[in-house]
DNA sequence: GACCACGGTGAAAACGGTTCAATGTCGACA
DNA sequence: TGTCGACATTGAACCGTTTTCACCGTGGTC
């Protein structure tokens, strides 16, 4: 900075005005110190203007270290929003949400001077860890129910999909619709549960019991095969399209034809899900734009004092997918 | 950290070497200093470190903006071992592959003094803009197929997956594979095609003409619907497993049974494509272990001057994994 | 008993910016 | 013409570390 102040024949100081847009400087001195700064090509030095500040421009996501779609497409929301507002995004990704690893992770990205820090938090675990990051860094959490605490929060409604995928079984005629639920100690798969579970109670169809497990195919397929066993299911409702695809893969090999004998309906509208077999009728929600308004949200929050005002709770609609996975029942013969 | 040197009655010079393990300094002394570090709970200033040191303990990576799950999978790879190594991971992503954006992630990293960059690299195109990072800035490629010019290079040997694939097929008793690569001008594609033209060739069965598309299920189903109308068809030998389900479902629409009338096998093994509609045999490659070595070979690299030793070029094997999607032809009737 | 090597410690100068207070310059107004 | 004030620029302190160098006391050696 010192050689561009020389070159230009004016002062570091004037120099740093110059770089900070501040007023007081001729334009016609900017112009000399802007030509400077291009042939020296200097370019500033991001640690000594954190020193000093105590602004890092960096945020942090703490991710969940897993192949779980929803958390991986919100980084690439996250990332290209922080860019555009100048940013840059470090992420912690933590093995599990229990508390330690996600303490760890605050304190990490705390160390590294974050100016903020983005939660991917579907347990509640992850919000409590996030109470004691240090006072004056500015959290945001997303997933999850809402309930974040001291923190704001930008989540999908869940129980608003569940209802969307539920209804549309009932419009389509059938009696019930069972439903394939995520882990039981998850808030959204709660969400999700009650959504279903409130749309047939509203129908005045019984409610089938629900079993639960992870959110992968497996567990799909493996309660996707006791529903098969039972000629009354004629409609199911998963959790997530890979719970779905496992549950497809199950009436499959049990002889009950999807969408003929049973019509299953997933969560997620992850990216091929359109090619499943038959093509998934399913709920979308847009990760990416959970991203950025994550980051809009962050960012409304950095300068001012922490428990200014309260804590804002974005949630973003999901929509229904439909495509052939989910029909009317056929009468049987 | 001047605090703390008060508490501990030393001078803050001494508390530096403390935390940074210096040897010349008493055991009982560096007690004290700890303790007093303790009872304050002091946290040293990564800025004022990086500033003094020029060293961030923070590495880049250039990720590239879409849900393919190669990249996506790596990231975590690569944080959870650079975690362990005491680095912080920043991310910039790029939305396409072109020569500016990546020049611009660099640039953006740079600035906030990385030690390193890893850049997955699919396309040579990223080696090139790589080439534009300032000097002294350690970098490794991780994907594409090993041309990294100045940089070191981590990769799955594609051709070898392609081979084992074709082999297996060839073994199976099918007269020849027919394939549906990926995008001609990525270089993973382009291996993939080679290993499977190489080991027809070898087995002088005929090489039927390639198709070409995108990685995802949508360009499968396209080329699976003009590869399900040639009868002479009974093997198909996907260039991942998304264009795997997309022909899966085209064979089951245009009549044609997996594995008994067509056999098809994938490459990548994604989470669930054991679930696939049958379950699909496929060519493992595990990305978690790829950035596990991407970043080692850049912490290897990063005390060195550039241009020390020879770039180095660490291909892993991958693996087939045999499930159901593929089996012996059926004989005709 | 003097000298020396050495382990332990402290003083001060970087590192590269930001920012506050002070200075210099110039035009306007009484 | 002198004074005041706005504007532009400069000097200096500071952000919190690392690091070089000098210093001091101690124990071993001749």
């Amino acid at each position: 900075m010192r050689d561009v102040a020389k070159l230009a024949g004016v002062s570091h100081q004037t120099v740093s005005r110059v770089i900070n847009d501040h007023p007081n400087v001729r334009a016609e001195t900017r112009e000399r110190v802007l030509a400077a700064m291009r042939s020296l090509n200097y370019r500033r030095n991001l640690a000594a203007r954190t020193l000093a500040t105590r602004e890092s421009h960096t945020l942090g996501i703490i991710g969940f270290e897993t192949t779980l779609f929803g958390p991986e497409s919100m980084l690439y929301g996250i990332e290209s929003a922080a860019r555009a507002a100048g940013y840059l995004v470090s992420v912690a990704t933590v093995r599990d949400l229990a508390h330690r690893p996600v303490l760890e992770a605050v304190d990490r990205l705390a160390q590294h001077d974050v100016d903020g820090i983005i939660a991917i938090a579907p347990k509640p675990s992850v919000i409590m860890a996030l109470t004691h990051a240090p006072a004056g860094l500015a959290c945001v959490a997303v997933g999850g129910a809402g309930h974040g605490g001291p923190f704001p929060t930008v989540r999908v409604d869940n129980s608003a999909g569940a209802r969307l995928a539920t209804r549309h079984l009932l419009d389509l005629g059938h009696a019930t619709v069972h439903h394939v639920a995520g882990p039981p100690d998850w808030p959204e798969s709660q969400a999700r549960v009650e959504g279903w579970r409130e749309t047939l109670y509203a129908a005045g169809a019984v409610v089938p019991p629900v079993t639960a497990g992870w959110w992968d195919a497996a567990a799909g397929y493996e309660q996707g095969l006791r529903l098969a066993a039972d000629p009354k299911v004629t409609a199911v409702f998963c959790a997530n399209d890979r719970i779905a695809l496992g549950v497809l893969r199950a009436m499959h090999e049990a002889g009950r034809r999807v969408p003929q004998d049973v019509s299953i309906v997933g969560f997620d509208d992850m990216p091929d899900s359109g090619y499943f077999l038959p093509p998934l009728t399913t709920v979308h929600q847009d990760f990416a734009e959970l991203g950025r308004r994550a980051l809009a949200l962050l960012l409304r929050h950095l300068g001012r004092p922490p428990g200014d005002a309260p804590p804002e709770d974005v949630v973003v609609a999901p929509l229904l997918v439909p495509r052939v996975s989910a029909a009317a029942p056929y009468p049987r013969h």
